[in-house]
DNA sequence: TTGTGTGCAAAGGGTTTGCATTAAT
DNA sequence: ATTAATGCAAACCCTTTGCACACAA
């Protein structure tokens, strides 16, 4: 919030009621929302808000690299904007539920490495999602039968 | 292709001169194309062939596991086609000149225990991306400067 | 007061669908 | 002869953009 602030400042920009707002409730989802669910949410509490204030906002966010997007494998194709630390970090996604966990491993750089001495290129970023049935819903799964 | 015939027959399905065309094109592009890069090229041999067409042709293919798809990160929000083996594998993407390599690697495997043994979720699939310059678009780089 | 950010509506790009027609079986 | 698949156009969903007004600085 402050490191938005301080950004805002230094370029001229001005910090509206509703940039606050949409900051706020993203910082409290846990989970990795489409910009339709801030807009669900941000929306109870200022019902004039419009949607192409979410994306500008979002949009900004992001190029300020406050937050990333992402594109999961799922029906609807919709981004999901990802507010957590800014350093590189995975993600396991429930098949199930849609519960996000984030992860990291030190078998990642190996990876790179492995893929780098193979083939020549260099490796910028990697980005890994995970998929399957979280603890929860594989109890569930297994009560349910 | 046989493959392809024989899930046609097999579910009261017909081999038009259009699917056929669809699936040799997609087979030789061997990089990642979207639906739009195969109607490209498709279109030339077929003018007639509408580009709604390829997408339920490749829809098609998907559901009967010939093809898989997959989101890079990229300005347009398109989705790619894999008509690779539909073992499971993964993609360097060039960021310079879109290039796409395959790989696989043994350590991949070790993330998913690793994060099994974690959290006690279970992984069903992997999707890892990696980005970054290929060895020519390095070379070329430096060559630029 | 100044000009950035907003609300709104309309456009945009990628993908899907309904329907009359064509063509594989 | 049957009925699945196609061509076309229109609809769809997610996201972006243009413009007049509002409001933070």
């Amino acid at each position: 919030m402050r490191e938005m602030i301080a950004r805002l400042h230094s370029q001229g920009g001005r910090l509206t009621s509703q940039r606050r707002l949409i900051f706020e409730v993203l910082q409290e989802m846990d989970s990795h929302p489409t910009a339709e669910e801030v807009y669900a949410i941000v929306n109870q509490q200022a019902p004039n808000l419009h949607l192409s204030t979410v994306y500008r906002t979002l949009r900004w966010l992001e190029q300020e690299g406050l937050v990333s997007t992402r594109h999961f494998q799922e029906k609807r194709r919709t981004e999901r904007f990802d507010s957590s630390h800014p350093a590189e970090h995975h993600h396991f996604v429930c098949t199930a539920c849609q519960r996000v966990i984030e992860f990291n491993s030190p078998y990642i750089d190996h990876i790179k490495e492995e893929f780098t001495l193979d083939t020549g290129v260099r490796v910028e970023r990697a980005s890994i999602e995970l998929y399957g049935l979280c603890a929860d819903c594989q109890a569930q799964s297994k009560g349910g039968l």
